[in-house]
DNA sequence: GTTTCATGTAACTTTATATGTTACATAATG
DNA sequence: CATTATGTAACATATAAAGTTACATGAAAC
């Protein structure tokens, strides 16, 4: 997750293309590690790629209308805590009590956690980073941690 | 801490003590394990062990006064949450930006989590599940998942 | 058209972590 | 002192995440 808003947040600062390879160095990282990446993000439409010379990956979407939740989800809504509950005895009484008090615990903090993701668009990331970097220069994807 | 909280739930229907091989057998693991697990909560004070012939483990708290905060802090307070912020760019802007959005989301989610587990006490749980065993007699922690 | 550059993807390897296991020391009881 | 239990280190296994290699596909340059 952290990963895909960095690459993203990247590419919303320079018109792009970019290849696989120069966002992976920017992301210390393998080149197929961001296609993998990429492809749910492109299954959605955020993205989206072209091959051969002057191929690469370009934003694709409005910056404003996407929130961080439509970018977890483009990666499959993978669990967001840690832990979860037994299911290895489901008839144990023990466990459905056990289940029942943590589940409820679980689910509330990740309805808050989506809804809160839901509240931030990928422009507000941008325009953050944007004052952060001031009236420094943008720099360029390959000056990475300058 | 779904774990723990079974093997706890478990003594607290009986008055013990219990052996690891016991709980192990219950659990379906291995005594090291549950030794492993059950060292975190003796530091703590909410059990304690005794070697030897008729020695185990044993419930020493009020467990109207244990939360199940208290429980997975007995445990080393592991994170909570499935995704974290990446640090490997520390200076990186970017990165930055994107920690200081996803860290507030994580952070008011994880504040959330553990409030509702303070506010369960291993008390309710106990009386929940003798609710759920109903008028069936307290069933042997042997007869697990009966 | 063929060479070059880029993505797409399967298969494999590496790494990290959690879990399980073995072995043995320590302590308490009969 | 033999037995039973915990305490703990060391090792083994299983699982998942990340990284890597290899090669097919497609698009642009020449």
């Amino acid at each position: 997750m952290s990963g895909v808003l960095h690459v993203l947040l990247h590419m919303a600062q320079q018109p792009g293309p970019f290849t696989s390879e120069t966002l992976a160095k920017a992301m210390d990282t393998n080149p197929v590690v961001i296609r993998r990446i990429m492809a749910g993000l492109r299954e959605l439409g955020y993205v989206h790629s072209e091959k051969g010379h002057g191929g690469g990956w370009k934003l694709s979407c409005d910056l404003s209308k996407v929130t961080l939740r439509d970018v977890y989800a483009a990666l499959g809504s993978p669990s967001l805590l840690a832990m979860g509950n037994r299911t290895e005895a489901p008839g144990c009484l023990v466990e459905q009590a056990v289940n029942a008090a943590l589940g409820q615990a679980f689910a509330d903090a990740e309805a808050l956690l989506l809804s809160r993701l839901g509240e931030v668009t990928l422009a507000m990331l941008s325009d953050d980073l944007r004052k952060r970097l001031g009236s420094r220069k943008i720099h360029d994807i390959g000056a990475h941690g300058a």
